[in-house]
DNA sequence: GTATGCGGGTGTC
DNA sequence: GACACCCGCATAC
């Protein structure tokens, strides 16, 4: 297995999940031994003790867009996360990849947010809501016992990754810095056009139609995006890329087209749904050469990675090895993939966790017009201050359309002939994958819970399928997505420049 | 202006 | 009662 796929196993297995304790637990672990290292992309139910100091602990962060949520309880702080914003159209920027924003946390900040226009096509966002928690938004759980703090996180996002906060907060920095100094120029080029630049350099806005009103060019100007007059070269160098997407995307709720990852590195088991169709930059079979970073185009950049049109269909799969990788490689988590110990608990997450792709809702999310036992609810983004739920209805142009008609999905293998992982179902409960397991040809258009309630389920794999167990104590041993073949996609830059004409 | 946390309140199961 | 969710308020940046 690769030095890369170990890690990413060895992140799944956190200290807090060799534990057992639940955050709703009278009495947590006392002074633990161990702590993990903070995770910013937790997902899946995992369970983490960070200690009292850890910053990023201590202010609850998360590279998901989570809202605070009352639990009426003042121990626990509650979270939930409120998806991602895109385009409404999946329209594709001209590097292939797509628009995904990240969601304003303060609710009249996302209304307005919602109000935008896709920068790229001009059609309306759509916020897609997490319901990754069996229907339900994810929840995170923080809570402050003693020296540690002790998160645990519910569900598993079916949605791909908004920008983070930190990247966010960086282009904010960043564009506050940048503002004043390139304010002025672009606005004078935009206003005297006649200096005989191509306004087509920029090759990112061939979607847009020219301004009706030349206000538009305002509002252009006004946030600085440097569409005329900045070669597509100029943003080799990272700075200044980040500088010109900072002053783009204004109040950062705008992702640069090929979003920064906060690690550097995707670790993707196995190209998965045939993303490389997903885009226009995406039609060469082999899975994998556009997603490398080209060093040689992007010495400086080392975090900056062309992904999106991949991260549809990658993001969820790997999101938590990603996300842990660098972080916890020093951790030393036990490698062990056998049977949890005695007492420990067994949360169907835990594999999730580790192989999210294994949900049955992620891998074709998007790669599905709406089953019969569609989503029942998809949040609609209204003219009203109202976020509505109506009947899920997917776009008409959904983000793998292109990819559903150029493959079936059967294509949609995501077992291997690659290491076992085991997993450690839950009696109570038991995961949706043991519910697809029921039907192992993939026609389950409605997924029941255990409480009976039906949520969206789109189509399953046959690979996938694992004979259900009762059997707490034991594991599963299924074919991981490719563990074994697991890459490491280290950051590939686009020589394109960004988008953004707006504030987002 | 926005993120964040708190807490009252309501509706559903 | 648990849970999701709405809302307003206060605070910090």
């Amino acid at each position: 297995m690769p030095a890369e796929a170990g890690r990413a196993a060895d992140c799944a297995r956190s200290y807090g999940m060799k534990l057992s304790w639940d955050i709703n637990d009278p009495q947590m672990p006392q002074e633990p031994a161990h702590f993990d290292c903070f995770c910013e992309w937790p997902d899946g139910y995992v369970r983490f003790i960070y200690r009292s100091d850890e910053k990023k602990a201590q202010r609850h962060l998360s590279g998901w867009a989570m809202r605070n949520t009352n639990n009426h309880n003042g121990h626990i702080l509650k979270k939930s996360c409120l998806g991602v914003v895109v385009c409404a159209r999946a329209c594709a920027l001209p590097d292939g990849s797509r628009l995904q924003l990240r969601p304003a946390i303060c609710d009249k900040a996302r209304l307005k947010q919602q109000k935008k226009a896709c920068p790229n096509c001009h059609s309306a966002l759509e916020l897609i809501p997490c319901r990754g928690h069996s229907g339900y938004p994810v929840t995170n759980f923080w809570r402050l016992d003693g020296n540690a703090i002790f998160f645990q996180a519910k569900g598993v996002h079916d949605h791909p990754r908004p920008e983070s906060k930190s990247e966010t907060e960086a282009r904010r920095s960043s564009n506050k810095r940048q503002m004043a100094s390139l304010y002025q120029p672009q606005k004078k080029r935009i206003l005297e056009p006649e200096a005989g630049e191509d306004q087509d350099n920029s090759g990112h806005f061939n979607n847009i139609p020219p301004p009706e009103n030349p206000e538009e060019w305002d509002i252009i100007t006004d946030t600085g995006f440097p569409i005329p007059a900045q070669p597509c070269f100029a943003f080799l160098n990272s700075d200044v890329y980040k500088a010109a997407c900072d002053l783009a995307t204004s109040q950062g709720d705008v992702m640069p087209p090929f979003q920064k990852y906060p690690n550097s590195r995707i670790c993707l088991p196995r190209p998965p749904c045939s993303y490389e169709l997903a885009g226009p930059g995406y039609t060469n079979l082999n899975p994998y050469p556009t997603l490398y970073k080209d060093a040689s185009n992007n010495p400086n950049d080392t975090d900056w990675v062309r992904l999106n049109a991949l991260q549809y269909n990658v993001n969820s799969y790997c999101s938590f090895e990603r996300s842990c990788d660098l972080a916890c490689k020093q951790h030393g988590w036990k490698p062990a993939l056998g049977k949890p110990g005695l007492g420990e608990r067994t949360d169907p997450g835990q594999f999730q966790a580790a192989h999210p792709y294994y949900n049955p809702e992620l891998p074709c999310r998007y790669l599905t017009t709406a089953p019969p036992g569609a989503p029942a609810l998809q949040t609609v983004i209204t003219t009203t201050t109202k976020v509505s739920y109506q009947a899920y209805q997917p776009p008409a142009l959904k983000y793998c359309d292109s990819v559903r008609e150029a493959k079936n999905l059967s294509d949609c293998n995501y077992t291997s002939e690659n290491t076992p992982v085991s997993v450690y179902p839950e009696t109570l409960g038991l995961p949706a994958a043991v519910t697809r397991a029921a039907s192992p040809t993939g026609s389950l258009p409605l997924k029941i819970l255990g409480d009976g309630r039906p949520i969206r389920t789109t189509l399953t794999f046959p690979q996938e399928s694992v004979p259900p167990r009762t059997d707490r104590a034991e594991t599963w041993d299924v074919c991981a997505s490719g563990l074994g073949s697991a890459i490491c996609y280290s950051d590939r830059v686009s020589p394109f420049f960004s988008y953004d004409n707006e504030e987002f």
